[in-house]
DNA sequence: CCGAGCGCCTAACAACTGTTAGTTAGGCGA
DNA sequence: TCGCCTAACTAACAGTTGTTAGGCGCTCGG
């Protein structure tokens, strides 16, 4: 009894977790532990409540799956085409390539739990949590290809690369960051420029013979 | 009764499944479907035989995740360094790295279930079971190390370029293609080619004015 | 000041998990 | 033929999972 006297006044805030809270801690789980690990009862205890209460806010664990990596995706998906939108009209293929990166990157290891979440559990998750998260998915891959075929159409880019490899490549290789990526070895502002200098213009020593 | 006799006659053959049997089947299921929703009762059956003979074989269910893990990374070791190692002595950098990259994805892609199983699971394993893998890993990591330390000292590669970032960016590509690669769209030979085009000489048109 | 309802809690369920103990059928060497 | 060893099997355990039903307190509009 001293317990819940004790747990009322020191740590619970009066104000209720509602359904974002419980989202927030949610994503943040599922990207430090990945989804299966992760139950209802973990996601509740560190909301700092029960775990049927969850059941008053989601109706099951896949909805609040599905939700996160809705999440995860908007949040990449704005960053990214905002950052590109954001560049003047006459800007050049390099720097937009660089600002999308940028983007994604900054989004995936700075900004956002759900986008980490998103990656990092899509490949753990029931098919049908999957399915769901699809049109959001190809909504932004279509963001990427619709880019990348600007400027290949431009000229500015090698012509006989197939965009949707193109873009698989360029994504999956910066998703990976997320298995290795340490904030105290470096910055992902570092990060993306490197990966942008390896994608843009490779890494063997030209010889300009 | 019926069953079992039939079972005995049709689908059971009298040899035994044994250690080795147990580990092809759960290399499978863990690449198929993750680690989280691979129980040992599903592994068991996949195998034919009941979950509690398993316990023969392995002590428990994170000694059968070890052992496939430790597999899959020594099929792909050996695979690339006996690919790199074939080449003759003056093999130049661009060749080298192309066979270097063209095992590690075959490996991956094409040879072995283990090797795929490790990618796919190594993030949802629990910490206990990537700390036995980690040995075996970073042997790996090494040869990696070694062949692009070596290639950069020659001047073949930029030099700016820091040796472990420039394998995890690598590798961590390369890996990801097991998120997408679908083997009716296209070899996994093709995919490496590409992959050393995009790695080599980037995706910048050159406008070598 | 009172009732509504929001946000949470308690308790339990059936299913499933890894794991253990004890048993058994069959083949091989002595 | 005897006895041992291999490779299974059966049955049960304690714990965890997602999920449900019903109840309780606090806040706010009328």
């Amino acid at each position: 009894m001293a317990e819940s006297a004790t747990r009322r006044v020191s740590e619970a805030p009066r104000t209720a977790v509602g359904r974002d809270g419980v989202l927030d801690i949610a994503a943040r789980l599922f990207r430090e532990q990945g989804y299966g690990t992760v139950s209802l009862r973990k996601i509740a205890e560190a909301a700092g409540i029960k775990a049927g209460s969850i059941y008053y806010h989601f109706g099951s664990k896949d909805e609040i799956v599905v939700a996160v990596l809705d999440v995860g995706i908007q949040v990449v998906h704005d960053n990214m085409q905002q950052a590109v939108s954001a560049l003047p009209k006459d800007t050049g293929a390099e720097t937009i390539l660089r600002a999308a990166i940028g983007a994604h990157l900054r989004a995936l290891l700075d900004l956002s739990d759900y986008t980490s979440a998103n990656v990092r559990i899509f490949g753990q998750v029931p098919q049908s949590v999957r399915d769901a998260n699809l049109p959001t998915r190809r909504a932004y891959e279509a963001e990427w290809d619709t880019l990348l075929s600007r400027l290949q159409e431009r000229g500015a880019l090698k012509p006989d690369v197939d965009i949707r490899r193109l873009r698989l490549m360029l994504i999956g290789a910066l998703n990976a960051t997320l298995d290795w990526f340490d904030p105290d070895r470096g910055s992902a502002e570092a990060l993306s420029r490197t990966y942008a200098d390896v994608f843009l213009n490779g890494i063997l020593e030209r010889q300009d013979s």
